[in-house]
DNA sequence: CTCGACTGGGGTAATTTGGGGG
DNA sequence: CCTGTCCAAATTACCCCAGTCG
């Protein structure tokens, strides 16, 4: 076939994270500072949000612990 | 953008529901601790509403029955 | 390299939250 | 039983600019 991308996550641009929760951009990216979200800068230094992760937030999805 | 924004539902804040209702936004937040809204809860602890959900119990719906 | 649109960072006003009492 | 208002604290929204993205 053609361009088989393998372990790349389908990731979302701030705009498209806010839009989701109806929130401002700005305070996707405050999630992100906090913590509370996993973010990925490209290599300008902007930011990149995992679909998967916001999904499971919009979910109900409190933290993702990995054990205890 | 050029990413496609997946399955996102339309989200009303506190204030759009109650200007819809003609009520304090402080009556929303009663009605989903009362479970007759369907809340989603933003990563800051806000709530918001479901459009569909808010147009729906505008239209006259009574509450979801579970089988009569 | 240039172009349009979006993003990041800081600061301030508005909104939302939670509980108590009318 | 249901709703509107009070208080203080937290979170969110919008303003500016320059840099980055595609």
């Amino acid at each position: 076939m053609a361009t088989r991308i393998p372990e790349s996550e389908a990731l979302l641009t701030p705009a498209e994270v806010a839009t989701m929760f109806r929130v401002d951009p700005k305070t996707v990216t405050r999630w992100a500072k906090a913590g509370k979200l996993s973010a990925i800068r490209t290599l300008g230094g902007h930011r990149r949000y995992r679909e998967s992760e916001v999904r499971a937030l919009l979910a109900g999805i409190p933290h993702q612990r990995t054990g205890d």
